[in-house]
DNA sequence: CTGAAAGCGCTAACAA
DNA sequence: TTGTTAGCGCTTTCAG
């Protein structure tokens, strides 16, 4: 930078000044000019250690999620990549396994990295490392899932609104024995969506006892296989299932065909997400559609708003704003009328 | 760190060679087990900005990738990842999507943030971003595709034997029509498994025209069903085909799935990577299993080690190892004997 | 509008 | 083994 100001005939100060875009005003238009010729001419790339150093900001944001190998969280980390970039912010990616131990390395590794704050996939209805990291005042914003202490900003899929959509279109269908596998209940999501559930089955004047819900122990399809295992036994008169989301619904098939049940003919399928390749299942799975590149790019937002407030007005009350997105039924083939015999 | 030092009751400079693993040695075993009780009493953590600034080095690496939402890439995201952070170092991942633009926009980005290295999944044989980046001399390793200048280390699962794996796994089921859909040729994918797919069917004695290539325009299923539409216009005596991806071997079930065809009673199909869900597929897909989690952990590992010996000895000169990891043919259910009238 | 000067938090020579 | 000192490259008062 020196060189650069030397080669334009002004003292480093105002080199910088010139630079950036922020006080670039506060210098004669000609100057700056020079100045930004001269920078590009010598190929001057600031160096943000520096500039961190001195500002005490780094442009830079942690994000925490489960597995960057689960086909939801692509998409959300894109849209969180694309709004932090175009305001000169970078995404620092970790993954915790949902591993609470995991998540407080990255955790405090990522604090170690100065980032200006977080943005939070991870959460779990109790979880003292976010209640610490309240009581710290770091700038966090929970996508997708949140705490039951309603600490932070949230931006999620209107999940209340995808179930009853997924539960209108079995009933719709002539479907009266709609069981529910659900997430696990230690998330928000697992238990927005059992309550979304019972809600919809109950407005349709359904019994609780021919609604069923059995719990998958994760979000995966094993766990979702062998959910489905323990509720077609209980209920072996089951004609149409809800999925916590769409890996426990490839689980559900999975055990499905194990049980030599036909998708849709014999049980009707319904999963959560609208993921990758859920098209592509066999059959491919009617679903509710959450929009995770918008989630992402939502709950960016919100965090670079806060990060604004923050810088000018020093540390203001959080405010938890939510957010929910609307989520659409996308219907394939893994809904149809019951059979005759089982309705 | 001055309160740390305080608190211990030395100077900084001691609290810092106490609580630098690499330099711990250097300090009386008492005195660093004071200092760092009272770095964990106080709750410090160094400032990474500053010690960035000082030592030149940011402990960050960038890696580009095409796109984080295409399913190859996470498994290699968290290969590189998980050998990066044992080391105490973080990795900054950016998506290019294919696109020279984005790519050298991002390049940039990172170096400003005085990344230590790349590990770069977007090589194309002729790459002219690459070109300089050799010249300026950042440490950089490739994975997965190279360019056709060896300018830099470069980690890649075997092509050539998997290729020859495919190939012969049709000729053992009697396929003596066997098609190749490939990769775009501006990547060193497209070409390595087109040059191995011809060595493998002249070997097998099968002439030349009985064994076609159409190029799809991407590694797309939409791209790769335009391709087989084009091979099975022009070749319609096609019995098997050997796709230059997944992705383009399921845009081949599209294309079969809109002929007709039968998959694989009709035409058998075998892909390449074997990425998630392969398994999923309508049929299930038979194809070539690519460790990807250990390319990206291999190539992390071979950046560090060039980072380790830049760092002894200055800048030594770059020398391209080559490491190609073993792959598998994993068969399922896309593959099966020539009906009897194609062979 | 621009220059001078100080200092962000840390590490690495050097001295003791 | 520890303390002293200087300085990494930038931004930001404060003067001019």
């Amino acid at each position: 930078m020196s060189d650069v100001a030397a080669l334009a005939g002004v003292h480093k100060a105002t080199a910088s000044r010139a630079l950036n875009p922020s006080t670039s005003g506060l210098v004669n238009a000609a100057t700056a000019r020079r100045v930004r010729t001269a920078a590009e001419q010598l190929g001057f790339t600031p160096n943000s250690a520096a500039r961190s150093l001195r500002t005490n900001r780094s442009f830079t944001v942690g994000v925490l999620l489960p597995d960057l190998t689960n086909p939801l969280f692509p998409p959300v980390a894109r849209g969180i990549e694309e709004v932090l970039n175009a305001r000169g912010y970078t995404a620092l990616l970790a993954n915790t396994d949902n591993d609470e131990a995991k998540e407080r390395t990255q955790f405090e590794a990522l604090r170690g990295r100065q980032v200006d704050g977080f943005i939070i996939a991870t959460a779990q209805r109790v979880h003292p490392l976010l209640d610490e990291a309240y009581e710290s005042g770091v700038p966090i914003v929970l996508v997708n899932r949140c705490t039951d202490k309603r600490l932070f900003p949230w931006v999620a899929g209107d999940d209340a609104t995808g179930m009853a959509l997924a539960v209108e279109h079995l009933l719709g269908l002539g479907h009266r024995s709609i069981a529910h596998v659900a997430g696990p209940q230690s998330m928000s999501t697992g238990v927005t969506r059992v309550r979304a559930f019972r809600h919809a089955v109950e407005t349709a004047g359904i019994a609780p006892e021919r609604a069923p819900v059995v719990v998958s122990e994760s979000y995966t399809a094993p766990a979702g296989e062998r959910a489905t295992h323990e509720l077609l036994e209980k209920h072996p008169d089951t004609t149409a299932i809800c999925a916590g989301n769409d890996l426990i619904a490839l689980g559900a098939l999975h055990a499905l065909k194990a049980r030599g049940l036909r998708c849709p003919q014999d049980i009707s399928l319904v999963g959560f997400n609208d993921m990758q390749f859920a098209d592509e299942f066999q059959p491919p799975l009617t679903t509710v559609r959450v929009p995770h590149l918008d989630l992402g790019a939502e709950a960016a937002r919100l965090l670079l708003e806060r990060l604004d407030r923050y810088e000018e007005k020093g540390h203001p009350a959080p405010m938890s704003k939510t957010v929910f997105l609307p989520v659409r039924l996308v219907v394939r083939a893994s809904t149809a009328a019951p059979p005759p015999h089982g309705a």
